[in-house]
DNA sequence: TTTATATTTGACACATACTGTCAAGTTATA
DNA sequence: TATAACTTGACAGTATGTGTCAAATATAAA
């Protein structure tokens, strides 16, 4: 199961492409490369979407690993993980068809 | 479909109690509480507990509204929300069955 | 209406977490 | 050993969350 930070890093080798260029592009400090690839710090959105480009990679595909992530990680330790996802399934369903006007 | 907020105000008034009674039990000042009944807070875990305890409502189903809410909030605006529980499930039944030694 | 009680609102201080920047450190490669 | 690539940790600035409080509003009883 691939983090964010590897499905990065290992496209970023496969280009040969260096951390320094691809922060260049994304126009970020290459220590925050760095500890994206090694998932010690989050992309922004923005991050994702330039990384995508350069990376030729799919944006959607990792807006997903990005979302699913944050999910997985916030929630792994409680018991009820599972049946919270289920129930958060249910309720994305309900808030979608019932739009808030703000 | 309820959120956390209407379910504590529900049963709060079906039980006859006042914000001052709930807030003294959980030990929370009763401002916070009419805004988490109004979902303008988000109550910690401990809260959560108590809460259950005085309003006679099961912890762990408490638990459920809690965590989903958040999960829905977070993530009710992006399109691919529904792929991206689908994967968080995967990766948290990964993480559980391959547990971090930190 | 007045009075008392219940709830809501907003401002505030404080703590916690997140962000980008930078320089010094380490690792890897020529 | 020298150079380039990467990592680490400290830092300041910003944002976000938390509890406290008093004033404002709403509700209900007399």
């Amino acid at each position: 199961m691939e983090t964010i930070g590897q499905i990065l890093r290992n496209k970023r080798q496969e280009l040969g492409l260096l951390l320094r260029q691809v922060s260049a592009y994304v126009d970020i400090d290459q220590a925050i490369l760095s500890k994206i690839e090694r998932n010690e710090r989050k992309p922004t959105k923005e991050m994702l979407g330039r990384l995508a480009e350069i990376l030729k990679l799919d944006r959607d595909e990792l807006l997903i690993q990005f979302i699913s992530d944050k999910i997985a990680y916030e929630i792994v330790n409680e018991d009820c993980a599972n049946k919270a996802l289920k129930v958060a399934e249910r309720k994305i369903k309900y808030l979608k068809s019932h739009p808030v006007i703000n």
